[in-house]
DNA sequence: GCCAATGATTCCCC
DNA sequence: GGGGAATCATTGGC
């Protein structure tokens, strides 16, 4: 260190102040040998402001301030500032100078375009994302996959709540950062030579350090994305089977709806509504409208392929249901009986109207 | 492991 | 858009 200050001494000793007034009136007392050749007095001069500052440091704390102020003052600390800010451009800073035009990451690119078409970057639509219904639509969903559409959606949100309050959080604290040491260096630049390009580097350095620290952040995001997304669709193709009870309030349904086994909507959302709760107690799962149809839609092919096959299930479920409606009106018949007399029961359910004709057409 | 059952998906028609 | 038909893919019993 030493051995660098003295070199740089030498070097200044023999450089000259190009545009800067070198001769007399300085702030501090006369330098030794101001009485020579003109060339002679100014490196003389310089050597003396030089020795100063590099000895400011073994002096008392209200010496040091003194000369401090002193040397401030003096007129040639810009120009000596300026010599320094070049030595020190032309020597190290130069060359890490030539590192900063990194050209642009190629995986914070892809990070970045994958937030964006993830729709976790970038101008929110309509509160959920084009991928969302790309996953819907990669999962071969109809348009009745609300439930987990939604759900889908809400997480995603979540994450694109999380990923922006995050990076405005770094964005503020690099800011506040970036700021805190400019004004630090600029503070500093008025002891020590600092050129505003070197300031400039500073930061360019904290940029860098914060833009990694958001491309862990990016990174984290584009994960968590990933296993929402792989969660979703493994949901939607995995197939379970319906509960024993669900099974069978849709063939109850079916068998008691033989002649126009075409549930209208009200009926399908009952239906999934019976099915979901006492799916739910057993399973755990629910059962939308759309299950609902691919039932009806699996089952009236299903049966109209091989009606022989079916028949001891038609017949089972219609006594069934026939004992239902036994109960029902002998519940009915009670009822009217002590009571007023009243129309009979017609249960949740629809009226079993079992044919032994298809009329599945 | 095989195979029937079954829920889901796709394509096509009306 | 709803339904039929074919097909796929998974489940569960043997």
């Amino acid at each position: 260190m030493m051995e660098e200050q003295a070199r740089m001494m030498q070097a200044l000793s023999g450089v000259t102040l190009a545009g800067h007034s070198v001769q007399g009136g300085m702030g501090l007392p006369p330098p030794h040998g101001h009485e020579g050749t003109d060339g002679d007095g100014r490196k003389q001069d310089i050597g003396d402001i030089l020795h100063q500052i590099m000895t400011i440091t073994d002096q008392s704390l209200d010496e040091a301030q003194a000369k401090k102020h002193g040397l401030n003052c003096h007129r040639m600390k810009p120009a000596l500032f300026s010599v320094l800010c070049e030595i020190k451009e032309k020597t190290g800073l130069s060359i890490r100078g030539a590192q900063e035009e990194d050209p642009p990451d190629p995986q914070l690119m892809r990070l970045d375009n994958m937030l964006l078409a993830e729709g976790v970057s970038g101008p929110e639509k309509g509160g959920g994302s084009a991928a969302a219904a790309a996953a819907a639509a990669a999962a071969g969903g109809g348009a009745d996959n609300s439930i987990e559409h939604s759900d889908y959606r809400a997480k995603l949100t979540q994450i694109r709540q999380i990923y922006h309050t995050e990076l405005e959080k770094y964005e503020q604290a690099c800011n506040e950062f970036t700021t805190h040491v400019m004004n630090l260096l600029r503070e500093q630049s008025r002891t020590r030579p600092i050129s505003p390009k070197e300031i400039e580097r500073m930061v360019g350095i904290i940029h860098r350090k914060f833009s990694s620290i958001q491309m862990q952040l990016k990174q984290s995001t584009c994960e968590a994305v990933m296993i929402l997304r792989s969660r979703f669709l493994d949901a939607r193709r995995k197939r379970r089977n319906f509960s024993k009870q669900a099974t069978e309030i849709l063939n109850e349904y079916f068998y008691s709806h033989l002649s126009n086994p075409y549930p209208s909507e009200e009926a399908k959302e009952e239906l999934a509504k019976k099915c979901s709760i006492t799916v739910s107690q057993g399973v755990g799962t629910t059962i939308t409208v759309s299950q609902v149809s691919n039932w009806f839609g699996n089952k009236r092919i299903r049966y109209k392929k091989n009606i022989g096959k079916f028949q001891e299930e038609a017949n089972l479920y219609a006594a069934k249901t026939a004992v239902t409606a036994t109960h029902a009106v002998a519940a009915a018949i009670q009822n009217s009986q002590a009571n007023s007399p009243t129309t009979p029961n017609s249960g949740g359910y629809h009226t079993p109207c079992y044919q032994s004709d298809n009329r599945i057409q």
